[in-house]
DNA sequence: TTCCATAGTGAGTGATTACTCACTTTACAA
DNA sequence: TTGTAAAGTGAGTAATCACTCACTATGGAA
């Protein structure tokens, strides 16, 4: 999967939202719904079509199949979510000094995919479901974080390291409790207990407090 | 859900284990294979009952339905991962000072579950999936875990946290941190990146490291 | 040997599945 | 107004679904 598919993929995401019939955004609307309530598998698609408000016979008109549904919904989100995990730009911001430390770049990840995932938990947690199931997006996942994420990520750990800001642990090592603690906290949060009553600044500042500590020298 | 209810369901599962016909076995193990695979909402009781090598009937002479086959599998695993996650021994280790600090406890418990997820990682591969799902199983999860794991996790922390030994943050926090740090590892271990060339005892002291400087005053 | 409960069977059930296709409706350019 | 491509429809289809039931096989107690 060339860097030429991933862009193609966001372009088309974006172009599609747009050109999209409103029958199709409402089969799009329902499926979401009912994935994310009863799993890919047990949702049908003579369901789908019901709660969309549409004939079956539409759904298949933009889908061949209702794996390519799925798939239509799944794709653009794995992209949406690791690419930005560590964009460009916070590499760049480093690099160019305009990051003080490991800190600020933790607080401006953080802060940037919380909000990503408040607004994206219905869609994230049918990923999360389906990318067990389907090879396909397994791979799809892997190169888009291998490129996106892991490179960028390894050369500022060094970079970090070097400096003597951060233990001298593998790098992997360094990128593993780092993102598992992120991801760790945003599970806690939107999935396993939403309903908790939150103090979300504190909470994240915990968190950054607790992975600093951990991996100072 | 009472306490006499995890222990039945502990003994039921003990010994059924053992009372178990040679036919059912199969089926249990065709299920779990097969659940693992491709998720328990796209097999089919025909799929297990050819891959057992028995008769379709013969899964419904032992389970009214499919959903009792899946918790038959499913819900001794939730009691079996969640109940020695801190088990009471451990505590009792605590107050009766034979662990020295929040480090020894925390060996004992990521050496102990790192174990018993290597020999179930596909049964507890479908417990994730599935508890998603499934009310009955998020609820007996929830109170499985709030009795057995959480209250004797929430003493302890706080006596250490008297002892001055770890931070004043609150104890859900302190919990969620050790946990999630903790899970993180084992996920990625075992499921996400389960061929990477680990080194596992040094991951695990350095897992633990993460943890004890991440949350030492 | 006789009896009986339990285990095992597999053809058969109606319901539901993903998907097709001949058709109608819509929207817009010529 | 007419032509046409795309969007939308819903009855129809073969396959598959979870589950039933009338039946046979088995193994141990009386």
């Amino acid at each position: 999967m060339s860097d030429n598919d991933i862009v193609n993929d966001l372009l088309q995401a974006g172009e599609l939202e747009d050109q999209l019939t409103p029958k199709q955004r409402q089969i799009l609307q329902a499926a979401v719904e009912m994935f994310a309530e009863k799993g890919y598998a047990s949702t049908s698609t003579s369901e789908i079509a019901k709660r969309a408000g549409v004939a079956e016979g539409t759904i298949f008109r933009h889908y061949k199949t209702k794996k390519e549904l799925l798939f239509a919904i799944v794709s653009p989100m794995i992209t949406k979510f690791a690419v930005p995990f560590f964009a460009q730009h916070f590499v760049k911001q480093v690099f160019d000094r305009e990051v003080s430390g490991y800190e600020e770049l933790l607080r401006n990840l953080i802060h940037n995919r919380f909000e990503f995932v408040k607004e994206n938990v219905t869609l994230l947690k049918i990923v999360l479901q389906e990318v067990a199931f389907h090879e396909e997006l397994q791979e799809r996942y892997k190169s888009i974080f291998r490129e996106n994420v892991l490179e960028s990520f390894e050369e500022t750990v060094k970079h970090f390291q070097e400096k003597g800001q951060i233990k001298d642990y593998p790098v992997h090592s360094v990128i593993r409790l780092t993102i598992s603690t992120i991801i760790g906290f945003l599970v806690t949060r939107f999935i396993i207990m939403p309903d908790y009553d939150w103090d979300d600044e504190k909470e994240i500042d915990r968190t950054i407090d607790f992975i600093m500590n951990g991996l100072e020298k």
